[in-house]
DNA sequence: CGCAAAATAGAATAAAAATTCCTCTTGCTT
DNA sequence: AAGCAAGAGGAATTTTTATTCTATTTTGCG
């Protein structure tokens, strides 16, 4: 992407146009060009088109693949932008790749903002802080259903589905997914195992796994090593097993046959477990709906 | 991005590596990453994490803004994109564009059709019924912020705050809750007590409530009896006691210094614990901060 | 119908990008 | 501790990309 003037271009948006304000974001944009429209030369409204169509496009492919795509030159597209008062198309571009970046702010940005807001401001008090909470959760929870892949969960509940019985591990933070895992499904009928690891008897329970049953492993940083035993001495049992954790470099990645990816709620070192919960709920949901 | 060698690279995803196969899309080379993660350098682990946290940075920006924003060199991203079967960078981030490109084409969209599917209740799929969930969790999140009273909230931590030590009573669906305060609340260094009437012996675990200490219970219709019992127990003790329940009809109204009612989402006689979670956790952090 | 002004296409150009390659460092083995 | 190999850094190189410029076409108007 050629004349681009600063390298740094993440946050700054220094230039204007030459003879008008060149709008700020699409929105402004697409709002300008429907305003437009009719003045507009016959290429010039064909590249118009185009934009609103295809806004991912532009903000990802190069110049000339656009062209080609939108069956116009390269240097219609550049009058196009010098048209709406930018610099060059690079500028143009820069606004749709803005809005792809905005869209996605990967929610850890998201939290962290939260978390600079939750120390910026002095109210600490109960209700700011169950606020605040409130609206992490929400986040994840936005978050768990942008993330989830459809194919996953088909496949966990197919694991489920096969199961005899369904052995459930998680310790410490985790343990209440599996406590509550273990009431959802006797609720629902299916036979359920919680590797509770009273009584240090774990070893003694997680023998228990057979091929013909699955396991669901939950952990997340920084990784139990219990957790992480019961589900390698799954896997090597054959032992399907569905996995709850946090991030790929986590050790479930490896040895799963399905594994979820969530980014729980988390302030002041508080991971909450909403999203989590509600996965786990769906899932249940889901086998008692179709098995 | 030079080194393209097909401009029409919109569908097209023709090259293999020169070794072994290049993962296809965002998720496959998250497996492989963190498969591989152990065996990496130390600047290769950096840039992993640094692709991890930040997919949309890979797909837009440049390498050189990607390098400075990473702290590495240029040559060390394709160094990167190579050891992991790549034929360079641009080879690699074609991928997190695609990624970009099929997630974000129709956030309204989506949007819109989940609604569809919501209402036209035809879909029983995984994916809808997790959509479902997210958003009843979400409503119940909502409410419960509006219906909290920041009185309760103080006076429940205030409770909190006195007591020597917190017991904590919850079962069957509730008990989750009850586990989570109980790593909670130890981990901000309180001391708790989880009764948990393992081995029946929950008569003897209430019989250590002291009046210096305080309860914490937790129970839905309809009421498990053991929870009602314990409530009354300490309310006959002078033990103060914090109630969650879910509405005012509920045996634990009577018998509490403070009452929450929250109603946590609910889809197909399954209640969730979001709310109820989140509840627990602000309170948790709210003693945390102060006391 | 023809002239002028604007718009367009496509080659030429200059900028910037990705990549290569060579040197230096770092870590590890013998 | 010294040598060796893998890794990292950074300048040089090459490819690609955006842009500019001009010849050509189209369009609008007298």
């Amino acid at each position: 992407m050629p004349r681009r003037k600063n390298l740094t271009s993440a946050g700054t948006r220094p230039r204007r146009a030459a003879t008008a304000a060149a709008p700020a974001d699409v929105m402004e944009l697409n709002r300008e060009i429907s305003t437009r429209y009719p003045t507009l030369s016959k290429r010039l409204r064909q590249i118009a088109e185009f934009a609103l169509k295809h806004p991912n496009e532009i903000a990802i492919e190069s110049i000339a693949v656009i062209a080609q795509h939108a069956g116009v030159q390269p240097s219609a597209l550049i009058r196009f932008a010098k048209a709406f008062g930018y610099e060059g198309f690079s500028d143009l571009q820069r606004i749709f790749q803005q809005r792809l970046r905005e869209s996605r702010p990967s929610y850890a940005e998201r939290i962290a903002a939260m978390r600079e807001e939750l120390h910026g401001q002095r109210d600490h008090g109960p209700q700011a802080i169950l606020t605040r909470f409130a609206e992490a959760n929400i986040a994840a929870l936005q978050h768990l259903c942008e993330e989830t892949k459809s194919g996953d969960l088909d496949r966990a509940v197919q694991i489920l589905r096969k199961a005899e019985t369904i052995h459930l591990v998680a310790q410490r933070r985790s343990f209440p997914l599996a406590a509550y895992l273990y009431y959802a499904l006797s609720k629902i009928g299916r036979r359920a195992h919680l590797i509770d690891a009273i009584g240090g008897m774990d070893q003694e329970q997680r023998s228990l796994m057979a091929p013909h049953d699955a396991l669901v492993a939950v952990t997340y940083a920084d990784y139990t090593p219990r957790v992480v035993e019961t589900v390698a001495f799954a896997a090597q049992r054959k032992v399907p097993v569905v996995g709850i954790t946090d991030q790929p470099l986590s050790p479930l990645t490896a040895q799963c046959d399905v594994v979820f990816y969530i980014e729980d709620a988390a302030v002041h070192d508080f991971r909450s477990l909403g999203a989590s919960m509600c996965l786990a709920q769906a899932l249940v949901v889901a086998l008692g709906a179709t098995g």
